[in-house]
DNA sequence: TCTTTATCTGAACACACGTTCAGATCAAGC
DNA sequence: GCTTGATCTGAACGTGTGTTCAGATAAAGA
């Protein structure tokens, strides 16, 4: 027997999270059953159970930890005064974070289906701030004149949904290296928003 | 009973395409059962055997049928000489059908990891031709010296990424028509490759 | 060394799953 | 009006699901 009784709480833990996040990011929360994850774990599945509830708050703290990772790593990154600079920042942030976290980032879009009501109501007011952010940033530039967009909260999801899509083509080891990646999209974000 | 036997051949297949599409694309393929299609088609789940010969297939029957509708679309419309306002055009089209089977969008992107191997690879290959027509678009209008990026292939993921982003946040009825939000996104993917 | 306690096993629970199929049912063709 | 054949029902099959829990196990503290 790999495991045995009375051994390794404070490793098992992290394991079952880290299990679940691989392999609900690559079958799906619903095709995943408590049995694969504890397997992989190497345990029997009702140890699970020492460690989360259920297997929806396990979901809920994957994506919960992932929104208040995202949210605090980005506040603790230095924020340049000039908004374009803080434009940047935001780009190589995100496209850094989409490509190191590209788990976390793929089953927090796709999951969230998945969430009961009110694990998606918090998870999305997480979502939104974050969003919130970008924008902020764009509404600056604006007023700023260093940029001009025909809608600061469009703006903000194209911008998203161009940086994210990263992570359905990015693998690592290939053609580009990550700062290439990361320069050719601040490149065309740069151009979009209409700051030449 | 709503059905009884010996009925409605003609009007139950279509039905069932109907419910599958709206259902997978709100709780997962995984997270959706036979019974529960076909209680929303208003029969038992074994009639459902009748018009397909697995759940598997009744997914890849969707997806394909959705890639092949794109393809041939965009086949179909009017393409202008100049890769300028063929891209237009492009942007135009992918967000009107983004918009308008919003629902075959989200599960083409959503559910490939769900596809058997054998099937996985088949959309995977109409999806690669769909981003190859965008590429080429921009590879004409780099050559006409009508935009400039600094990589035709990455361009057009960033751009379908943009683009189809549109259904995370777009609701029918709400403050922007169709039109509006073309325009917008167009706007901005001109500016993107550099079209100022 | 002995006791305690966290940890894990292994079996069980009730239920839902995809799929099959014999038999009921009805529309259409003769 | 009778027969045929497509269509659907309803029950069943074996398997897998999330979750619970009594009992086994081993590490930690006295």
């Amino acid at each position: 027997m790999a495991r045995t009784a009375g051994s390794h709480s404070d490793i098992t833990g992290p394991r079952i999270r880290e299990a679940a996040l691989r392999l609900f990011a690559k079958h799906g929360y619903a095709a995943v059953s408590m049995r694969r994850i504890a397997s992989e774990v190497g345990v029997q599945a009702g140890a699970l159970y020492n460690y989360i509830p259920d297997k929806q708050a396990l979901l809920f703290s994957l994506l919960k930890g992932h929104m208040d990772e995202l949210l605090e790593t980005w506040e603790a990154t230095p924020q340049p005064a000039d908004p374009l600079a803080r434009l940047e920042a935001f780009v190589r942030f995100h496209i850094r974070f989409t490509l190191r976290r590209a788990e976390s980032i793929f089953i927090s879009y796709m999951e969230l289906r998945n969430l009961e009501p009110e694990n998606f109501v918090q998870i999305e007011a997480l979502r939104g701030r974050y969003e919130g952010m970008l924008e902020q940033i764009l509404r600056d530039g604006q007023a700023a004149g260093q940029l001009s967009v025909p809608d600061t909260r469009i703006a903000a999801f194209a911008l998203i949904g161009m940086l994210t899509g990263v992570n359905t083509w990015y693998r690592e080891g290939g053609r580009l290296s990550e700062e290439e990646v990361a320069a050719l999209y601040w490149d065309m974000a740069r151009k979009a928003v209409g700051a030449g």
